[in-house]
DNA sequence: AGCACGCCGACT
DNA sequence: GTCGGCGTGCTC
């Protein structure tokens, strides 16, 4: 930077370049500082740029200039600035996409910083004379609190939950008035009371004794207790005077994971979910990036959280599918939150119960250090499993007659059963008994792969689980005119019904994205079911994050589509959730049962993972992949183009085959995409693959400038997905 | 991705 | 005679 009259900077715009400005009038490029945010004129529109750094002018281009510094002080640098830079490079997506995916929403436009002065609420002199007449209650609990001193939001959160709306009625007496608080006072920690058994010890003070970057892998079957390793490993990063930050998948962020981290470890602890509004999430992030925030627990996007005075990483649940986005910058917070832990130079550790092949893999070539934690903590045993043959056996709504015998001893025992199936609404397909017409989304299906709609509420609607197409259904064929149209196959909704049917004394509680708005909500379920006896019926939502203390018996009804999906990484989720649904059972005093049924008792999967448990089953898997040339020892791009025809779609993706034959990688496809059909678009895809990921990004490197400028990039929307999590 | 410019169909 | 369709070109 001999010269440094002219500012780079970034801007959200998918175009794979820095654009250059004059600094704005009166200023010297020198006065603007990396890491500002920036208003400048582009094109016929005002944007909010990041400046990324400072440059010669180039010739020939008239260059405009930033019309104004949006800060005072950078809120992009240092550490999280570099690694966004190499993340840009690393999925080979535009520096200014990668920055504005990386900033709160509430900041990407060039909106002010929010205060972040602390503020809370006090009773004033009005309030405390109306303190001695007020009625017991709600409000008055509240009055007390705030008359004893100012609290603010996060205080009143632990001390009375359900305190907004007492506050409402408060401040509209005009009885508590607003107040600037001073930074939250550092609690005495809660004395970490649990004694950890000899395993959690160890990993305990492996973690703590590293300095540095040092990567673990926290392998621990459910209930091993390794929340009480990440809380003491958290407790000694605090201790040394350090942030720490959590990230858990998006339906672990439970109410009650916050509760325990809260009571254990006497500082205020910051969550990042989606349920947050979009000022409360920027004010946690500049929390975060001043140093307030000492322990932010978040889903996949708080990895991007500024982490000036880093001390630990925490991954929980490494596994999870929910930390790969799928749209727009597709990072994965798992692999970044590594790159970050290395640039940090700090700890970083991955939870799991059933880690992904790529950490195993890590695991055993040394890059990681392996930590197990075997053994179920206090005086939980395994549970038993059993596969349940059905082949030839009589169902009813799914469920074998020895399933639901099994239900009704365990019900009789004064048990709590989960039966679980992995398909939402009432049944899968909609059938015409006498011709065989069934019912299609008209924006998804192509002639030769026609896509099911699902019926739901109990017949009456069908509904297209990759669209979200609805329609009320047909009340005879629409092809012969047929009455007989038929529900086939089961899903949760007639599950529930069977059961309600069957076991009419018993509650029957359905838990699925459609009965189940979100996370809080499951939690209102279970509270609703207690300790008593009764059977819950759902799909994904129910298989990790919430304690089930009193579940005795897991059924797992369809596991056979998963047995027999197309996608190379199917086994691995199918092998995960079985393990983990059931470790769902008999996690107290009790002995779980989980009952699998299947048409392929046989089946080397469930044998494997039956017989030696989910390592002998990765041990296997990965030999598997390896054979196969897949990850983790080989590296994946998936290069997408979607449009309204074909051709352009097949062109597009021709072109990028034509350009990587320059480079030793191996390209296949152009290929319909195995969901060829969505929502009216055409999807192909090209898949690379490479041995060597620094081959595969090479070519990458070469190729994706050029696929920006190509003509045939105009009539399609493509998309590059560096290490996809599906080839779908 | 936006947004403007530009050249062809059904409406006040 | 205009409003508006989306093809194509550009953005420091």
């Amino acid at each position: 930077m001999t010269d440094p009259t002219v500012l780079q900077l970034a801007l959200p715009v998918p175009l794979p370049q820095v654009f250059d400005y004059l600094p704005p009038a009166g200023w010297a490029a020198e006065q603007v500082q990396v890491g500002q945010r920036v208003r400048v004129p582009f094109g016929a529109r005002t944007l909010c740029g990041i400046v990324v750094g400072h440059g010669p002018a180039p010739d020939g281009v008239t260059l405009r200039a930033v019309e104004a510094v949006l800060d005072e002080v950078p809120v992009l640098q240092g550490e999280l600035l570099a690694s966004l830079r190499w993340l840009s490079g690393y999925l080979h997506a535009p520096l200014g996409e990668v920055l504005a995916t990386a900033l709160p929403a509430a900041l990407r436009h060039g909106e002010p910083l929010p205060d972040i002065t602390r503020r809370g609420w006090v009773l004033n002199e009005a309030g405390r004379t109306a303190l001695s007449a007020m009625r017991a209650g709600k409000p008055k609990a509240l009055a007390s609190l705030l008359a004893e001193e100012a609290r603010d939001e996060r205080q009143l959160d632990a001390a009375l939950p359900g305190w907004r709306a007492p506050l409402r009625a408060l401040r509209e007496r005009g009885l508590v008035e607003s107040v600037a608080l001073p930074p939250a006072p550092a609690v005495a920690p809660a004395a970490m009371t649990l004694t950890p058994n000899p395993a959690q010890q160890a990993a305990i003070e492996a973690v703590c004794a590293a300095r540095g970057f040092a990567p673990f892998l926290l392998d621990g079957v459910t209930g091993s207790g390794k929340t009480e390793v990440y809380l003491h490993a958290i407790a000694d990063c605090l201790a040394r005077g350090r942030q720490a930050l959590v990230l858990v998948p998006e339906i672990g962020l439970t109410p009650q994971l916050l509760a325990r981290f809260r009571a254990r470890l006497g500082v205020p602890v910051h969550a990042l979910h989606s349920g947050l509004s979009d000022g409360e999430r920027a004010r946690t992030w500049l929390d975060a990036l001043h140093g307030q925030a000492r322990v932010v627990v978040g889903t996949r996007s708080a990895v991007f959280t500024p982490l000036p005075q880093a001390g630990l990483i925490v991954i929980d649940e490494e596994h999870d599918g929910s930390y790969k986005q799928f749209e727009g910058v597709r990072y994965h917070a798992r692999d970044f939150a590594l790159v970050r832990a290395r640039a940090l130079g700090v700890p970083i550790v991955l939870g799991s119960a059933t880690p992904s092949l790529e950490s195993l893999h890590n695991a055993r070539s040394g890059r990681y250090r392996h930590l197990s934690l075997p053994q179920r903590a206090g005086q939980a045993r395994p549970p038993q499993v059993r596969v349940m043959d059905v082949r030839k056996r009589p169902l009813q709504a799914g469920l074998a007659a020895a399933a639901v015998a099994a239900i009704e001893s365990a019900l009789q025992a004064g048990g709590q059963v989960l039966v679980f199936r992995n398909r939402r609404g009432y049944a899968p397909v909609l059938l015409c008994h006498d011709c065989g017409w069934s019912a299609h989304c008209p924006h998804c299906s192509t002639p030769e792969r026609p896509t099911a709609m699902t019926v739901h509420a109990q017949g009456r609607m069908l509904q297209c689980h990759h669209c979200g197409y609805r329609r009320p259904a047909p009340p005879a064929c629409p092809d012969c005119a047929s009455l007989a149209l038929q529900a086939q196959g089961n899903g949760t909704e007639r599950i529930e019904d069977a059961l309600r049917e069957r076991f009419p004394d018993w509650p029957v509680l359905r838990i699925d994205r459609a009965s189940t708005g979100h996370r809080d909500a499951v939690q209102k379920h279970f509270d609703t079911l207690g300790a008593r006896p009764g059977i819950l019926v759902g799909t994904q939502m129910l298989a990790k994050g919430h304690d089930l203390p009193g579940l005795t018996l897991v059924v797992v009804v369809g596991v056979d589509e998963g047995l027999f999906s197309v996608d190379f990484r199917s086994g691995e989720k199918l092998a995960q959730l079985l393990v983990q649904v059931a470790g769902r059972a008999g996690r107290a005093d009790r002995p779980g049962e989980v009952l699998l049924q299947t048409h392929h008792p046989d089946h080397p999967l469930l044998q494997t993972l039956l017989v030696g448990g989910y390592h002998a089953w990765a041990e296997a898997e990965l030999a598997q992949r390896q054979a196969a040339g897949l990850p983790p020892f080989a590296h994946l791009a998936l290069l997408r183009a979607q449009a309204r025809q074909q051709d352009p779609a097949r062109a597009f993706l021709q072109r990028a085959k034509d350009l990587l034959a320059a480079h030793a990688i191996e390209v296949a496809g152009p290929l319909p995409a195995p969901m060829p059909r969505r929502a009216g678009q055409v999807r192909m895809q090209l898949v690379l693959v490479s041995p060597q990921r620094p081959r595969l990004h090479r070519a990458l490197a070469a190729v994706v400038p050029a696929l920006y400028a190509a003509p045939e990039a105009r009539r399609v929307r493509w998309s590059l997905d560096v290490d996809p999590a599906d080839l779908y």
